[in-house]
DNA sequence: GAGTTAAGGTACGACCAGTACCCTAATTCG
DNA sequence: CGAATTAGGGTACTGGTCGTACCTTAACTC
C-alpha cells in the first residue's frame, strides 16, 4: 500500500502511538500484539524486534502516555499541600491512566527488572520529590520540626492511599479518607518527630 | 475407572486440594483448569459448576491454604510487638504464600467483589485486629496515649511494608527497613497523637 | 551498485479459557 | 422399589493470543 516503508524511529513512533491508543481505549487487556501491529500498519515482527514481550511494550507505551511532570504545590500550609498531593494522586489513580498502571503492575507480577522499567530510570520519582519539597518548605516555615524531613515520612501518605485502592476496588477514594490520612496520620507523625 | 463416583463435598474437597497443590508448586500461572481437573480425577464441568472462572477457583484454593490465625504478640513493649508483626508479615509475603497472594491480586485486577472474596467475609481481618490489640495494650500500659488507638494508625506500618514490596520486586524486605518503619514512622506517629 | 539491515506478509504451533453435548452413576422421592 | 432428577465423567471444540519461523522486498550503507 505505502509508497514508502517506514523504519527506525519513525516506525517505532507509530507503534507506540498505536499501543498508547489501545491502552486508553481498552486497557491493558486490550493491548494485543496483533492489534497493535494492525493499527500501526505493520506486523508483529517489528514489535518483537523491539520489545521481548507484550508487557514490555505495554510499559513503553504507558511511559510515553504518562510523561508529565508534577510541580509540587505551595499553598503556604503543610496540611493543604499534603491534601493537594493526595487529591492529585487520587484523581490520577482513578482515571484511565490509573487503571492502565494497575493493569501493568498486575502484568509485571513483581518482576524487579520490569518494575524498574515502569519508572523513569534516570531521575528519581517526581512524586517522592514533591512530598519532600513540601516537607522542606514546611520546616523552613517552622511549621514542622527539621526531623520530619525524612523519606519514609514523605512516603507515608501515599502508602496509605495505595492501601485504600488495594482494599476497596477500583473507584476513587472519598475525599474524607484523604483528609483523615492527613489529619490522623501525617500531621501527628510530623508533630511526633521532635 | 472408579468403582464409586464422588459427589458434593467430597469431590469439592478433592478439587480444592488439587488446586492448592498446584498453586504451591507452580503459582497462580500454573493453575490451569485442565490440570486441576486432571489431578482431581475429574473434568472441567465439575469445576465450572462450582466456580464461575479460574480466578474464583484460585481464590477458594488460596483461602483454604492460608486458613491460619494470627495470635497477636505480647512482648510487653510496643516497639517489639510492632516489629514482631512486621517480621511475620515480611516472612509470609516473601514465602510461596505471598507469591500466590500477589498473583491472585494481579488476577483479580481490582474487582471489588473478588477482592472481598480474598478475605474471610465473616470476621474482620485478623491482622488488623492484631495491630489494634497491640496498640490497646500499649495504651493500657501507659506506653502510648489513648488517642493513638486509631485504625488508620494501626494500618500505617503494613501500608509502608506493602509499598516496599511494590517498589522492589519479590524478595524479602531487609530487617533494617522494618526497624526503620517502626522507629521513624510508627513510634513517632503514636507519640505525636496526643 | 553490491551488500547488509530491517520491514512486510503470512502462516503456524502451543496453550488455555470457557462451552456444548451426550452418557451414566448416585441420590431422591413418589 | 422403581422412576425421576441431579450431578459427575468423557470428550471435543471454538476462540483468542502469544511467540516463532521463514521468506520476500524495500531502504540504507559503503
Amino acid at each position: 500500500m505505502a509508497a514508502t516503508r517506514r523504519r527506525g524511529a519513525e516506525l517505532e513512533d507509530a507503534i507506540l502511538t498505536a499501543a498508547g491508543e489501545l491502552l486508553l481505549e481498552q486497557g491493558v487487556a486490550g493491548l494485543t500484539m496483533d492489534e497493535v501491529a494492525r493499527r500501526a500498519g505493520t506486523n508483529k515482527n517489528a514489535l518483537y524486534r523491539r520489545w521481548p514481550h507484550r508487557t514490555a511494550l505495554g510499559i513503553a507505551a504507558y511511559r510515553r502516555l504518562a510523561a508529565a511532570e508534577t510541580r509540587p504545590p505551595d499553598t503556604g500550609s503543610l496540611r493543604e499541600d499534603a491534601l493537594d498531593l493526595l487529591r492529585r494522586a487520587n484523581r490520577t489513580w482513578s482515571s484511565p491512566y490509573g487503571e492502565i498502571l494497575r493493569g501493568l503492575l498486575a502484568a509485571v507480577g513483581g518482576a524487579p527488572e520490569l518494575l524498574a522499567e515502569l519508572r523513569d530510570p534516570d531521575r528519581p520519582d517526581p512524586l517522592d520529590e514533591a512530598w519532600l519539597a513540601v516537607l522542606t518548605r514546611a520546616t523552613a516555615r517552622g511549621e514542622a520540626p527539621a526531623a520530619a524531613l525524612h523519606p519514609r515520612v514523605a512516603a507515608t501518605p501515599m502508602a496509605l492511599l495505595r492501601t485504600e485502592y488495594l482494599l476497596r476496588g477500583i473507584p476513587a477514594v472519598p475525599d474524607q479518607v484523604l483528609v483523615e490520612i492527613v489529619d490522623e496520620v501525617f500531621l501527628p507523625l510530623v508533630r511526633g518527630r521532635t
